[in-house]
DNA sequence: TTGACAATAGAACGTCCGTTCTATTATTAT
DNA sequence: ATAATAATAGAACGGACGTTCTATTGTCAA
């Protein structure tokens, strides 16, 4: 759709003027009618003070149903909601980053090398949580767990030995998500 | 940072006179300096037709380095660079759609159930990519493969068959991306 | 205390934005 | 063909926006 598309180049929506471009139109009033449409058909939205702004519909990707449970047919979708991934996945902006996995470690639970994990710093670990952590100077990737009051950092791979941090344990964050690309 | 909080909860850039407020200012001449600073840092930036836009690092989350391979120090921070898992993810937003995983039949590719996959419909399936594939009136998510000229759909788990469509195959679309988040 | 300099405030201004009002052109029914 | 209605165009307008200019205040050195 036209807004779409000019909002992912331009991270802006466009002026009256400009959509008269976008629409083919000559005059701003026209528009005036197809923003109003718009607003109703939530593609944009008013703020408070009168600011046009984009609505989900915009920003965000598709929502269906469920794999293997009965698929939505073409005429379902339009029931679809609509998310974007960064406000999903990302609490706390200012306190997220993005991290590579490099190793097998963490395999068994799904978490596969080149893999990207987003770590929230700060964030309290609890027992099963997955965690950055720092044993002997070096950074892995390990399951938080509590085993009779005392930490322990166990890899999802029989590969690699249980690590029982006996001083200086630093945890990075907690990992919120994991993300894999293909291609 | 200010900037990014305001463009997270408004969905807009907010205007000078919004910005006295947010820095305790009581001059837009003042905003006027401050912006100049921020476009030099790249927390905002002007398109062509001066309309102010926000740059990567309001929208962007940052990318660190690798885990289990030295890990960044606070300091190399600075270097990271940023990107919105949206644009990341996804190519052709039109097309892409979000499906939830409920069976465990791709376990071993590391989609484990519940995890949600990005789908791109309309695109050509090449040998090893995981597709959503319609068989005998049922949505399924298996490798695409081609054995001898036949297509063939390869599960992720040995409990599960290898199924040799003979006559309507349809392909709903290539999985581009997995997400699991947690909690 | 005074002077120099930077930071902030305040006022002024031209431009463009969104809106409204009126005029013109298409479309449809009779 | 004519009238009625809808869609688009065009002009006009108030207001807010980003910018610039000038005035005031704060900070530091001598």
């Amino acid at each position: 759709m036209q807004l779409a598309d000019f909002f992912d180049t331009n991270k802006r929506l466009p002026t009256y003027s400009e959509m008269t471009s976008l629409f083919s139109l000559k005059s701003k009033n026209s528009i005036f009618f197809i923003v109003k449409k718009f607003i109703e058909d939530g593609f944009l939205a008013k703020d408070g003070f009168g600011h046009l702004i984009p609505g989900n519909i915009i920003f965000g990707t598709k929502i269906l149903g469920t794999v293997e449970a009965g698929f939505p047919s073409p005429a379902e979708e339009e029931l679809a909601d609509t998310i974007t991934l960064d406000d999903y996945l990302i609490n706390k902006k200012e306190a997220t980053f993005i991290l590579k996995v490099s190793g097998d470690s963490m395999i068994e639970a799904g978490i596969k090398p080149g893999d990207l994990v987003l770590i929230e710093k700060g964030k309290q670990a609890r027992h099963g949580d997955i965690v950055i952590a720092e044993v002997d100077n070096e950074w892995t990737i390990k399951t938080f767990e509590i085993h009779q009051g005392k930490i322990v950092l166990v890899p999802a791979n029989p590969k690699y030995q249980i690590i029982r941090p006996e001083e200086s344990l630093n945890i990075a964050g907690v990992v919120v998500a994991v993300i894999r690309k293909y291609h």
